[in-house]
DNA sequence: CTACAAAACTTATTTATACAAGTCAATGAT
DNA sequence: ATCATTGACTTGTATAAATAAGTTTTGTAG
């Protein structure tokens, strides 16, 4: 087998009810089953349908049966996913993404940049801004900030292509957590510039905050995008609400 | 014992974060130590960090110790989380809310209502629209859709309250997932009636499409957010790119 | 002091088992 | 016919244990 069990199964199973197999609102096969067909243990099999609970394709509720809650979408708009890049996005959504390096300099914090990013007042760092084009189409507004302690060098040229592909294959640096905020926000003079924003006023801003495998915060992301063409999905269960209290 | 053990585990764990017993980036206590401490199986432990990680609390890596990736923020913006209610939210977020219905009607789906709710054309359906304040400011326009065929009776009076407090304790319908939709879009002229939008001409605007426990969608909401007090936070893992392919 | 290997940790996956708790349909007494 | 009970399902929680795989420390040989 190629990668861990549960992943497997959960892979499977997905590709199961996005092909049909399993319709909409039909009931699923019981954990007994699904246990006997894979030759597995309970556990593993309830791993991976809480995989599809959490991806919104599934719900299960003790004692009944669990129901298939998935429906086809066709995907007009751009969506994004978890921590993917724009390059990873833009494949997983069909659309041909290119990139133009509009600014790279390097920077120190100070009081407004730190309030802004959490980083510290004092702090080296690499600012990049990029546009983000699919299929000709200026969408994206991209604003990075890198501490240069953890990514030494930044070019142009990494700029341009995947600057994860960068840090994970070159500097060997894994990116295990990435907190997100979505807000909406008033377009600035360089949203404008920059984005055909049309009669929009405004921007979809997604800003993140990216941890290394030290839990060391090594990046302040802003993507800012053109209202259309954005799209954030996200399932939620009650089970998830124990965050809330 | 109140709950079940791995949520009481996962809630201690969490305020002691919060309190800062364990501060941001130190070292987590290992699985072995947690183990010992709670007398509990291994994998309860591993439940509740399963759980901390998703919240965004603290980060793993095989072979590494955990790290505590949590920092204290002053929430001043209007947080939204998983399935709450607007009531449940500005209650967590220390707001004093106030609702007014501003209409109550019963329609027929058209094919417009259809595509945009995903009810079949021909369902019969509540409209409820309604104008959210918060300390006396209007910040949210609700729309919600609810299907007759589920929620028998909606009155003006249970509007006001809580309708998900209704359906659950009153009619036993158990809310199970809810698949959401983050967008910014322009406002309409209701948006504009209702909302004091100031400069800004968009909306933060959620679409949740909500299930009971037989899998059937009884609620189509639209959540129309003024830009400033709106934010929705999220925590990305590697993990969770498994959805992605 | 350095380099390499081994040991002692860590978290991750998988299996197996037991019991708890909820749903549902069949049974049977009233 | 109606209602309550039972029993056979379902999913949920908890334990224990073995193995895998990664990281860090330790110890030793050179």
């Amino acid at each position: 087998m190629r990668g861990v069990k549960f992943d497997t199964i959960f892979f499977e199973l997905k590709q199961k009810i996005e092909s049909g197999e399993f319709p909409f609102h039909s009931l699923f096969p019981s954990e007994s089953v699904l246990t006997a067909r894979y030759g597995c243990a309970r556990n593993t099999v309830r791993r991976a349908l809480a995989m599809l609970i959490d991806a919104g394709y599934i719900q299960a509720q003790q004692g009944k049966r669990v129901r298939v809650i998935y429906k086809p979408v066709e995907k007009k708009e751009f969506k994004m996913g978890g921590i993917e890049s724009f390059k990873e996005a833009a494949e997983r959504n069909h659309f041909v993404g290119t990139t133009r390096v509009v600014k790279l300099s390097e920077i120190v914090a100070d009081e407004k940049i730190a309030e802004l990013t959490d980083f510290e007042i004092g702090d080296e760092l690499f600012e990049v801004h990029r546009v983000r084009c699919i299929d000709g189409k200026p969408l994206i507004f991209d604003i990075n900030y890198f501490l240069k302690s953890v990514v030494k060098d930044l070019t142009e040229e990494i700029a341009l292509k995947s600057i994860y592909e960068y840090l994970e294959s070159q500097l060997g640096i894994v990116i295990v957590t990435s907190k997100r905020r979505m807000t909406t926000e008033l377009a600035t003079d360089l949203d404008k510039k920059y984005l055909e924003l049309g009669e929009y006023n405004c921007l979809a801003v997604i800003s993140g905050r990216v941890f290394d495998s030290d839990g060391v915060q090594f990046e302040y992301t802003q993507s800012r995008h053109r209202p259309d063409y954005f799209c954030f999905e996200d399932t939620a269960t009650r089970k998830k609400s124990y965050m809330l209290r």
